[in-house]
DNA sequence: GCCGTTTTCGGCCCGACTGTTTTCAGTCG
């Protein structure tokens, strides 16, 4: 079992025993524990052959004898436990923003809901209100939540369906007949919602490959099992499917469950404009090869006399267009990021040191670092006092002289307060070398209010980059109600860089936002957000989202050189 | 549940917001 997978049944340990009404430090701990192992480097599995699980950090005694049964036998006595005494319906409920686990345990002792579907039944018939502490708002947030549910329902956001992929991947790769594996589908193409994970593994004759993933411990369905094909449910609800071929039918089965089909359609026309025959070409209508042997996928595309099209542009959106005549864009790469201008350290709520962050950048070849912790208003987020700031920007002044090889730039991620003003004075944004400009509170406020908020700060002169624009968080949280165009128009207006938050859980600004940014010439910055060393890591699901977008090096500010980017975060504030 | 220059008990992130009340519990970031 990997770290990853243990992660996940510690975190249905916390909510299942948080929906029974444990007391809450005990569920935050296995909470915490949870965060903590899938961010251990180690591997849980070899902690425990050394007898070492208690130095992973939020794990002690219980947790270690819990931990060490799931190693060894896949299974928890406890957790099995749990799931007999609460039903799997009442965790799904707290997916549902405004519920908690007290919520759900008083719906389910008072109406006896037991699934989405009995819950929504019930606030229909209006007899959630009936329920002491509940009204008619709450019924709404319910409907309202599990309408959400629906819509992202078979969909999972692409951080959970990256690991998945990347777990299952190494472990075909480990079994016998097995040459090569590979993502393929919405998930190749980097999509940030995918409904399955499509992996394509060539293998050998005689392999027993679809025998032994049908019994992966992971599995709780095996929903469909062909001669070459295995669909199968996991016990987190995602849908993976495996798909072999032999080698030489590789090349044209990837790139046929890459898709998407839009794409793959529209080459087809093409092939028949230019008089060939799409077979030949390895363009299927079906996997199913007819003796089309290709090495690799550009050959494909050099048979319609086109340059290789990336995964990520292969929508069908204008890209074929764009290689019959030349225009591909020259797509920003992870080798192009230059720094990383939003993360915290343990000066607000952050998990890392500045110098292990520091560490962490050049470990990336990173020129430059912007330390951007949470602002005095975030008190839940240790937001920094003005004294405290004051203080960081001198530890980071010292670290300045110290290396030579990496700048870290003093920054803030300053909240654009309810009223619209920013949470530290003017002169103190003054004495910053970056300010991001974020909005972390009332986010039920109506458009007018939210857009009115965002003017303002976008309008202010100390103000450099406006972070996750729309707050949406994947599968949770809505955008909050602002108007996107508006603020792609009123950041070109003031020459504020829009961000792409690279975290898993935002990617926000979408790719759709992003290239309409670009379209207004808006420049765009790609930043994690991360809250330790580990997290820089993130940044590889903004450059993907950056690449849907059809996004340049020149697009993006902290692919730029340090002096281009400070001379312009320089200019601006003078424009101003 | 975990953890310890507060060390074997007693803390553990805390304040704003919302919806429901009529003084507050639950949720969220």
């Amino acid at each position: 079992m990997t770290n990853l997978e243990l992660a996940w049944a510690l975190e249905e340990m916390g909510d299942l025993l948080e929906i029974k009404g444990e007391e809450p430090f005990k569920v935050r701990a296995y909470h915490r524990a949870a965060r903590s192992l899938e961010q251990f480097e180690e591997e849980a599995s070899v902690l425990f052959c050394r007898g070492e699980l208690e130095k992973i950090p939020g794990i002690g005694k219980n947790l270690a004898k819990k931990i060490a049964e799931l190693l060894e036998t896949g299974q928890s006595t406890f957790l099995n436990n749990l799931r007999r005494e609460i039903p799997s319906g009442l965790r799904q409920m707290l997916a549902i923003p405004g519920l908690g686990a007290k919520s759900v345990r008083l719906l389910y002792e008072h109406l006896h809901v037991t699934t989405l579907d009995e819950l929504e039944e019930a606030a229909r018939s209006k007899r959630v209100r009936q329920v002491p502490g509940m009204g008619s708002k709450t019924e709404l947030a319910i409907l309202r939540g599990i309408e959400l549910l629906r819509e992202t329902q078979e969909k999972i956001p692409i951080g959970i369906a990256r690991s998945l992929a990347e777990m299952f991947r190494r472990q075909l790769l480990a079994l016998p007949g097995v040459e090569r594996v590979e993502v393929a589908g919405s998930l190749r193409r980097g999509c940030e919602m995918v409904g399955d994970v499509d992996l394509l593994a060539a293998v050998r004759p005689g392999n027993e490959v679809l025998e032994v993933m049908a019994g992966h411990p992971q599995v709780k369905e095996v929903l469909a099992r062909e001669e070459n094909h295995l669909c199968l449910r996991t016990w987190t609800g995602v849908k993976v499917e495996i798909f072999l071929v032999p080698p030489e039918k590789y090349t044209v089965a990837w790139f046929y469950l890459t898709g998407s089909a839009e794409h793959r359609r529209k080459l087809q026309e093409l092939a028949r404009r230019q008089g060939k025959d799409p077979a030949a070409c390895g363009l299927l209508d079906r996997l199913e090869d007819e003796g089309i042997k290709l090495d690799e996928e550009a050959d494909i595309y050099r048979s319609l006399q086109l340059p290789f099209i990336v995964p990520e542009l292969r929508e069908g959106r204008g890209e074929i267009e764009a290689a019959v005549a030349g225009l591909l864009p020259r797509l920003v790469t992870l080798e192009d990021i230059k720094g990383d201008l939003h993360m915290h350290t343990r000066w607000s709520d952050g998990l890392s040191s500045i110098e292990e962050m520091v560490a962490a950048a050049r470990q990336k070849g990173y020129a430059y670092l912007a330390i951007t912790e949470h602002s005095r208003s975030l008190g839940v987020a240790r937001g920094l006092s003005v004294e405290k700031l004051l203080a960081q920007q001198e530890e980071i002044r010292s670290l300045n002289r110290k290396f030579t090889d990496i700048t870290i730039l003093a920054g803030i991620e300053v909240d654009i307060l309810s009223d619209g003003s920013l949470d530290y004075a003017e002169e103190i944004l003054a004495s910053l070398d970056l300010v991001i400009a974020s909005i972390h509170s009332g986010f039920q406020q109506s458009e007018e209010q939210l857009m009115a908020r965002i003017e303002a700060a976008l309008r202010h002169p100390y103000v450099d980059i406006l972070g996750h624009p729309t707050g949406r968080m994947l599968a949770r949280r809505r955008p909050y109600a602002v108007d996107v165009g508006r603020i792609i128009e009123l950041a070109a207006e003031t020459g504020t860089i829009l961000e792409i938050n690279s975290s898993p859980d935002r990617l926000d600004l979408t790719a759709e936002a992003a290239l309409r940014a670009k379209e207004y010439g808006v420049p765009v910055c790609i930043n994690t957000d991360a809250h330790d060393c580990y997290h820089l890591d993130d940044i590889w699901y903004g450059v993907t989202t950056a690449r849907r977008a059809w996004l340049e090096p020149q697009d993006i500010v902290n692919c730029w050189d340090l002096d281009k980017l400070q001379a312009r975060l320089k200019r601006n504030r003078h424009k101003r």
